[in-house]
DNA sequence: TAAATTTATCGTAATATTACGATTGATATG
DNA sequence: CATATCAATCGTAATATTACGATAAATTTA
């Protein structure tokens, strides 16, 4: 026991929470919020800015890297990373019809 | 180790990835989609339509629970839960906040 | 080539999550 | 009141996540 019972829900349930384990963790949000901002970055700033050690931060962003959400291309002996926009947009769409369903009938409370 | 470095990143970084985490499994948002869809559900219903067991969901709607994304009402030896509108909007607006940086520029690729 | 720099990976410890059976507690019904 | 029904909680096992030191791999520079 212990393991997510994946078969019992469909593809894009996997998908939504897959990506949001991507986004559950505060450092992981900071680096894609810096590369929002920024553009691009390389690990050794993060490490700096983020107070984490370098073997974590190589962690997270491996963990980014895997959902496709960043990209590193190598320059010189460290390694110049950034969002896939691509991507970015695509997660994006993907949450917002997560929440859309309810945006509009707000007059209505229920039980709450 | 292996405990979140909470205090190395701000209240909305944190709490941004609170609310992923609410989200990081298929059964709670297979419950929360349901409760956007029906207005309402209660405990026994999502047993049988998600195939986990009850003590497995319970877990799951405390989760929800705790972060304000859903309440219950008993209702004879049931209980009814519900989304909170207000709440699911005020999470709605924050992941559309975080991604919305991004969501203008996306002509220029840069590495990826 | 040797030393320095930078990131990735390995190994490991601490903690968190997921799942479920069993039990408890509360309310309805006979 | 006794029994049935339904959800919450407890206890526990399996697995995943987080963090970091140590080491490896790759590239630049002296």
């Amino acid at each position: 026991m212990g393991v997510t019972k994946t078969a019992l829900f469909d593809v894009e349930q996997n998908e939504l929470a897959v990506l949001a384990k991507a986004l559950a963790h505060p450092a992981r949000i900071a680096i894609l919020q810096h590369l929002a901002a920024t553009t691009s970055c390389i690990n050794g700033t993060l490490v700096q800015e983020l107070g984490l050690a370098q073997a974590t931060i190589s962690q997270h962003l491996r963990k980014l890297k895997e959902l496709g959400l960043i990209c590193g291309s190598i320059e010189g002996t460290s390694v110049n990373y950034c969002l896939d926009r691509k991507r970015w947009e695509e997660v994006r769409l993907l949450f917002q019809d997560f929440f859309a369903p309810l945006a509009d009938n707000s007059e209505d409370t229920l039980c709450c």
